[in-house]
RNA sequence: CGGGGUAUAGUGUAACGGCUAGCACGAGUCCUUUGGGAGGAUUUAGUCUCGGUUCGAAUCCGAGUACCCCGACCA
């Protein structure tokens, strides 16, 4: 892509209506655009983070058994109703018939879908167990937006639910499910920690939250220092100091970020949409079943509130909007477009995604950008390195430069 | 939903109740520049909405709306 052609505006100033830092950055930076309080745009270039972020999600979904599909945003209300869910603040009026209330409601959740569609193809043991998931936009009545993409009032969620003939094989996918979501927040560079925490309105059960230690966050957890055990404070009996229940440690207390969670909610939905099976010996069951989420601006939010420097953000390789940021500096030079220009076409027939700043601006404008917009790899053609026949290579993360043989082959090399 | 704050060109900001609402960035044109947000010339665009006080309102008052922050609630 040409920086020059690109649908992207950084900013020199800082927003002033935002503090949290990835809501600084990532408008700053021109990946998102703040249409209201806690509703974003995102913009060609945060929207290929997405893209990444969705990526990593569909390939670990996938690889446990889940099957992607798609459901509605609007839930008629004898969905929620049959749940005692239905939210009076969250509704889609249409104007048909004469009638006195909403007839929708605006998708926050949805277990009553998935429950109702699981009963219409579901009347065996042999049909179970199966595991399906959707990345759907959900909207809350949110009292207060806050701190840019960590708490809005529209996000993109990943929601997975399972289905299960019996808590046993419940429970079995709910770890394999965990270990899922560990490698996801892996592959996004997240430190996630498997925290036990309340139901909520979920269910009474506990649950377990992936949470990121980060001090914006909302939610407090208890760790232990030594083997990563977590609580969340809310339905924790310890206090910092104490020693942890698994391994003695010492718990500590920390602000965090919830990127993700998983619930068993057993029969919770099962019932109220008869949603039932046949075992082996005739008899009629319930279906057990398990939601799990993962918000994926959220994810991007935070993933930019645990790396950043003073001068942008710094993504992970994995979800990086482009692989290599090829700049050229005095582009009207003798020599310097044509080599870059070859650099880029040789770049993408490679199949490497990179950003090329074409744009004939001056060095400081083009560094600064670059170390903004935070791509891992800076690849700079310039007079001086044409004089020395090499290319300079800059790592975003450490801040390394080096003079590198300009070849294609150590370049590639060295951005994988 | 309780409390606090803010609202001025596309962005960031200045202006005692009184002069043509100033500056920077951005954007347009021209010239000179080019390794960490270049310089000059020139052009461009603004007081959230409604009402009130006043000879006179960006400025004071009231209401509304939006946004930010703290708390409660929530992925």
């Amino acid at each position: 892509m040409r920086q020059s052609q690109y649908f992207l505006k950084t900013s020199k100033n800082t927003p002033s209506d935002d503090v949290s830092i990835n809501a600084t950055l990532l408008e700053q930076g021109g990946f998102v655009y703040k249409n209201s309080a806690g509703i974003y745009s995102y913009l060609p270039l945060g929207w290929r983070v997405v893209q990444k972020i969705a990526h990593i999600i569909r390939e670990e979904m996938d690889g446990i058994g889940g099957q992607e599909m798609f459901m509605p945003a609007l839930h008629d209300k004898h969905y929620l109703k049959a749940t005692g869910r239905w939210d009076v603040d969250v509704v889609f009026k249409v104007n048909s018939g004469d009638q006195k209330e909403p007839q929708f409601n605006i998708s926050w959740t949805h277990e009553e879908i998935m429950s109702e569609i699981a009963a219409r193809y579901v009347s065996s043991y042999r049909d179970l167990p199966f595991a399906t998931y959707q990345i759907q936009t959900k909207f809350r009545n949110e009292a207060r937006a806050k701190s840019g993409l960590l708490r809005g009032r529209e996000f993109m969620m990943k929601d997975l639910y399972s289905f299960h003939r019996d808590e046993e094989d419940l429970n079995r996918y709910y770890e394999i499910v965990r270990d899922a979501y560990f490698k996801i927040f892996k592959r996004c560079d997240l430190e996630a920690l498997y925290t036990l925490a309340a139901g909520g309105d979920f269910t009474s059960n506990y649950t377990h939250e992936f949470q990121v230690v980060c001090p914006v966050g909302e939610d407090t957890i208890f760790v232990c220092e030594k083997c990563d055990y977590a609580e969340n404070k809310e339905i924790s009996k310890l206090k910092k100091g104490n020693p942890c229940p698994k391994c003695g440690g010492v718990v500590y207390e920390k602000k965090s970020i919830e990127v993700g969670n998983i619930f068993r909610y057993g029969t919770k939905y099962s019932e109220p949409f008869n949603l039932q099976f046949t075992d082996e010996k005739g008899q009629r069951k319930f279906v057990q079943s398990g939601a799990y989420g993962i918000g994926l601006g959220r994810v991007m939010g935070t993933v930019v509130e645990v790396s950043h420097d003073s001068n942008g953000i710094i993504w992970p390789q994995s979800l990086a909007p482009f692989s290599v940021h090829l700049v050229s500096l005095e582009p009207t030079s003798p020599g310097v477009h044509s080599e870059a220009e070859g650099l880029y076409s040789s770049l993408q027939r490679r199949g490497i995604e990179v950003l090329y700043d074409d744009r004939d601006l001056s060095a400081g404008s083009k560094f600064t950008d670059s170390d903004l917009i935070g791509i891992p790899w800076r690849l700079l053609v310039s007079p001086k390195t044409r004089k020395a026949g090499k290319l300079e290579v800059k790592n975003r993360k450490t801040g390394k430069i080096e003079l590198v043989p300009a070849d294609l082959e150590t370049v590639s090399k060295l951005i994988r």
